[in-house]
RNA sequence: GGGCGAUUAGCUCAGUUGGUUAGAGCGCCACGUUUACACCGUGGAUGUCGGGGGUUCGAGUCCCUCAUCGCCCACCA
């Protein structure tokens, strides 16, 4: 057999851009991505969560799916026919605002220029860019995915689950159409969800209104007072509200205050003690005249709107509350969430002021065309000069904004499409709780379970041009029996009434044309879906349903979601009603909900503050793996990933932490070299001129190192493989050193494999850094060295450790794809047959070879201990040398005293207390004594004497005696107090006792044995 | 307002069911280029485990409480 490899001439330091580019073209040419149903296998599912089409891969994604493809390589290799299903997400809504916003930004057109088809194919044209751009980017991170079955949201697959879950909801009615108010996003001209929107403390005021009372009576007010921060509002007022129960009310109040004010500690006790002090004043000043009012809207009576001069309803309803401002609320049910449900109670009639791009219209009278705020400012104008404004405070107000545009929302009534959530929610709930679906870590299932059980209606369309456009159709002019006339026998269309009386015709697959119904014209409702709609059925949508095809067969339910805590309800709980609701089965059975990642000042990172890291960035510089085993190692339990950034000066490399000021300058000047450098926010010419610096993390050292110190050993292997005869080795043949490294790789093949399959990532990769470094590097590799050197044990040290790294790259490939596969091929070149105890041919990439199994045989406590004695004699003589300052070239003499047994089985190792220590063992047993001048410290069983005579510092050696003797005095003081305690000796288990009665003993062998050392010294001092 | 999580070395984090004198990586200090590796090796320094109380023979670990930070949900005329 023939070596064609100079591994002399590898690279000391591992090129992760060739090893990247070889291998993945190697494994996606040679179809490892690839799964097809096989019933003769098990199959291994994970989904991706499909990343937006709208910008780049963040480093949050890049954790997401590091951790995907680690579980898919790993189940792979373990048997399992692995599927990983790629795709990505048409984000309606961001979509459209990025495009929209760049149309403007370049052409200065809006989406109404261009129409809804032209803007449509532009955001295709975008996507098509984007959406190779990432999926570029899960290549070059090393993802599995099987790019052959990659899908998108909106594509026809999709788009057909889409149109048959419409159909199948709306069918069963768990779909209706209604006037709701909605989070109107003026800008965009679309509803928005809750979670689309965030809120943010702007300064406002509080306005306190007076409306008139209509013909009041002597003896009654003639206004009632409401206070207001959104003035304009007033002009759809239709009531004002008074609390049908004052009295009640404040009761309730006082009492929860007076439990609130017993529960407040004593120094914040003034502050409470206050604000009840002003609630009992409250029931003088305010309770008469409440009561009152409540009287009058009893019987009916009216107020005034000012300005419109409407005559509006004074209402009794307990969303007035008595206890805040002036008692009495105005309602104003098309522009206030609770107000419209007062509306609903109290049977007001709706008033909408708004039109949809955020001006007001033909209802708001006088102020018709105005915007919002030009609005406010007329009406507290007109107000005031009608004398009816009492009061204007001012205040900070909590203001929602919509996430796209970060404009202002303004609550909106509007039609909308809604899914009804009762029995859907229920389900889904059921399917946690009786475990079918499993949540990793267990405690996100309570937010899951909370929002699920409120079962609040799901609002599905958006009006919006990038989506799923709902399938329905309207005929206003026809009547249930065209309807029946037209569509008679078909099954795949269906048609019901809305709350207004309108028919809605749906269709399942097909488009139905303008003259579907004879004599009558077909219009298309305009709006699409909700993203979330789409993104819902993508377990399931994916693998071609509503099909029934050999995918969804086997495939489902996939195996593993891996995802993120923030889409724990929009996502997570969706997939699980859908999937439930149209395949019958939940779509995943377990879910593992991974950390956050945050910046130093535990902020979540984002391109909007500047503290992102492009994971990019990092696969240039330190390569994949090196990203991704940190990444995994990073990746605990309970904790968020905090990794703080810092900016990278592109002249001299120098790092310059980022603060808060200075991550969002345009510009920063090294503080090393002084040159300017640009970032992110660059915009004037001048700046965009500049080299640009990169946020980086120091974090990511660490896979560096790793990769690189695995890469290392590796080359020392393969310079050593050279003339490797394949063969088997018998036990009796091997070594102690290669009996330990079995015994260690055993017991770390069963760790790691534990590890991942309970996703404790952060153990695997430490388990596996320990391993590689401190064992096979430190020891394993340092012992070898030699045995390689001599004839007649090369044979089968080389096949030891030819086996041992074949493992361990077996072991580490789903954390470190690229580097275990450069080893591999190299190792396969030097040895391509391995393995104990008889050697078998290896497979063509390390991506299909085989998951190792623990062989408990290997497992060996008597050479561990063995060599964990060693470990800590040999740790004994560095320290002398290092303490002593003797040169690394002298040698060092030594001898133990200790029983035979540990003579016996320490005396072996002197070869390697040799070439890893430097020292020779003068003697071994029980008889040993100390020389003159000795450095001696004891271990477990033996005490060593480091004979000091050539070069000895005597006086630093007592110094540090004496310390230990201290150090010793008092942990024996404080294990004779413990085991002179009766209550310890009466309690604690025998097995403590004993351990803690061994302890002492050994500690004062120690003690005896230091004094006598201080003595000798002393001696050798005169 | 409700819920969840965190607080351990200068920094970032481990710490299994409570049981010797609490660990790692980075950084720091000293020494060292010994033919796998300076992205390295050897050694060293650094901790009232956020504060207070309790349970226990024994608490970083369990319970209560306070403080600080982060996240989620709800609400805010």
């Amino acid at each position: 057999m023939t070596t064609p490899l100079a591994a002399q001439e590898l690279p000391k330091q591992y090129d992760h851009q060739g090893a990247q580019d070889r291998w993945y073209k190697f494994w996606k040419e040679r179809g490892y991505f690839h799964s097809e149903p096989d019933p003769e296998r098990r199959p291994y599912t994970i989904v991706i969560p499909p990343p937006n089409v709208t910008g780049a891969l963040h480093l949050g994604h890049a954790l997401n799916n590091s951790l995907q493809d680690i579980l898919i390589r790993w189940r792979r290799m373990q048997g399992y026919n692995a599927l990983w299903m790629p795709g990505t997400d048409h984000a309606g809504i961001a979509t459209q605002a990025v495009v929209e916003r760049r149309l403007f930004e370049e052409e200065k057109k809006t989406r109404h220029d261009l129409g809804r088809q032209a803007l449509v194919e532009r955001i295709w044209a975008w996507k098509q860019e984007y959406e190779g751009r990432i999926l570029g980017q899960l290549a070059r991170l090393g993802c599995s995915c099987d790019w052959e079955r990659t899908r998108f949201t909106l594509d026809d697959t999709c788009a057909r689950a889409v149109r048959h879950t419409f159909f199948g909801l709306f069918k069963e009615r768990l779909i209706y159409r209604g006037k709701r108010l909605v989070n109107w996003d003026t800008h965009l001209q679309t509803a928005v969800s809750d979670d689309e929107v965030f809120h943010e403390a702007v300064a406002g005021h509080f306005y306190h209104l007076r409306y008139p009372i209509v013909n009041p009576q002597p003896g009654e007010p003639e206004f009632v007072c409401i206070a207001t921060t959104r003035p304009e509002t007033m002009l759809g007022d239709t009531a004002v509200a008074v609390h049908p129960d004052p009295d009640g009310a404040l009761d309730k109040a006082e009492v929860e205050l007076q439990r609130k004010l017993a529960e407040t500690p004593a120094k914040e006790k003034a502050a409470a003690q206050a604000q009840l002090d002003a609630l009992r004043e409250r029931r003088q000043t305010h309770l008469p005249l409440l009561r009152q009012l409540r009287d009058m809207a009893l019987a009916g009576r009216k107020v005034r709107l000012p300005l419109l001069e409407r005559e509006i309803r004074l209402v009794a309803d307990e969303w007035a509350k008595p206890e805040l401002g002036s008692g009495c609320v105005k309602i104003t049910p098309a522009h206030d969430p609770n107000d419209y449900e007062v509306a609903g109670r109290q049977k007001l009639p709706l008033i909408n002021i708004l039109n949809p791009d955020g001006t007001l219209n033909e209802n708001a009278g006088p102020y018709q065309g105005l915007n919002v705020k030009q609005a406010r400012q007329r009406v507290v104008t007109d107000l005031e000069s009608l004398g009816l404004v009492d009061q204007i405070e001012d205040r900070e107000i909590d203001l929602a904004h919509s996430d796209r545009s970060k404009t202002p929302i303004e609550p909106y009534l509007a039609d909308q499409w809604f899914v009804k959530m009762d029995r859907l929610a229920q389900s889904a709930m059921d399917a946690v709780s009786d475990g079918r679906v499993k949540i990793v870590p267990p405690r996100y299932a309570r937010g899951y379970l909370d929002w699920l059980s409120e079962k609040r209606d799901w609002p599905v369309s958006r009006q919006l041009w990038w989506g799923h456009q709902i399938p329905i159709w309207y005929a206003p002019t026809a009547g249930e029996a065209d309807l029946q006339k037209a569509f008679a026998g078909r099954d795949d269309v269906v048609w019901q009434r809305d709350e207004q009386g309108q028919w809605l015709i749906c269709a399942q697959e097909v488009e139905l044309s303008e003259d579907a119904i004879a004599g009558h014209k077909l219009t298309r409702e305009v709006d699409v879906l909700d993203t979330w709609f789409s993104s819902a059925l993508w377990p399931h949508s994916t693998l071609g349903w509503p099909e029934k095809t050999p995918e969804l067969e086997y495939y489902y339910p996939t195996s593993t979601l891996v995802t993120n805590r923030d889409i724990i309800t929009l996502w997570v709980a969706r997939m699980v009603l859908t999937g439930l609701f149209n395949v019958g089965d939940v779509p995943f059975r377990e879910v593992y909900i991974h950390p956050k990642i945050l910046d130093g000042y535990g902020e979540g990172m984002s391109k909007s503050k500047g503290n992102g890291v492009d994971p990019l960035d990092v696969i240039d510089s330190v390569g994949a793996d090196s990203l991704r085993f940190s990444l995994a190692y990073l990746t605990t339990e309970t904790q968020d990933v905090r990794m703080p950034v810092e900016f990278e000066c592109p002249h001299c490399q120098a790092h310059i932490e980022q603060t808060k000021k200075n991550r969002v300058l345009a510009r920063i000047e090294c503080k090393k070299c002084g040159q300017p450098f640009s970032t992110q926010w660059a915009r004037t010419p001048e700046d965009l001129a500049l080299q640009r610096g990169a946020v980086v993390s120091e974090r990511f050292d660490l896979g560096r190192n790793f990769c690189n110190k695995l890469w290392n050993a590796a080359r020392f292997a393969l310079m050593n493989l050279e003339s490797y005869e394949p063969g088997p080795v018998a036990d009796k043949d091997l070594s102690v050193e290669d009996r330990w490294i079995l015994s260690r790789l055993a017991t770390v093949t069963e760790q790691t494999t534990n590890a991942l399959e309970e996703y404790r990532y952060g153990d695997a990769a430490r388990v596996l850094y320990d391993f590689a470094w401190n064992e096979f590097c430190s020891f394993y590799v340092e012992m070898v060295k030699g045995r390689l050197q001599d004839e007649t044990t090369r044979a089968t040290a080389q096949r030891v450790l030819a086996a041992t790294l074949d493992a361990l790259l077996r072991l580490l490939h789903p954390l470190i794809p690229f580097i275990t596969e450069e080893v591999w091929q190299l190792l396969g070149q030097a040895a391509p047959q391995r393995g104990l105890p008889r050697p078998v041919a290896a497979t063509q990439s390390v991506m299909i070879a085989d998951w190792p199994v623990s062989d408990a045989a290997r497992q060996d406590a008597e050479i561990e201990a063995r060599f964990a004695r060693f470990q800590d004699v040999l740790k004994v003589l560095r320290e002398v040398r290092s303490r002593q300052s003797i040169p690394p070239k002298a040698t060092l003499r030594f001898a133990v005293r200790c029983a035979p047994e540990i003579a016996a089985l320490l005396r072996p190792m002197t070869p390697y207390f040799a070439s890893m220590a430097g020292a020779e063992a003068t003697a071994w047993g029980p008889d040993v004594t100390a020389p003159a001048t000795s450095a001696s410290d004891v271990i477990s069983g033996a005490e060593i004497f480091v004979d000091l005579a050539g070069h000895v510092d005597v006086e630093a050696e007592i110094a540090r005696k004496t310390k230990e003797l201290a150090k010793l005095n008092g942990a024996i003081a404080g294990k004779e107090r413990q085991l002179s305690n009766a209550s310890f000796v009466d309690r604690a288990p025998a097995e403590v006792i004993d351990k803690e009665r061994a302890a002492l003993a050994q500690l004062r062998e120690q003690l005896v044995a230091a004094e006598k050392a201080v003595a000798a010294l002393e001696l050798a001092r005169k």
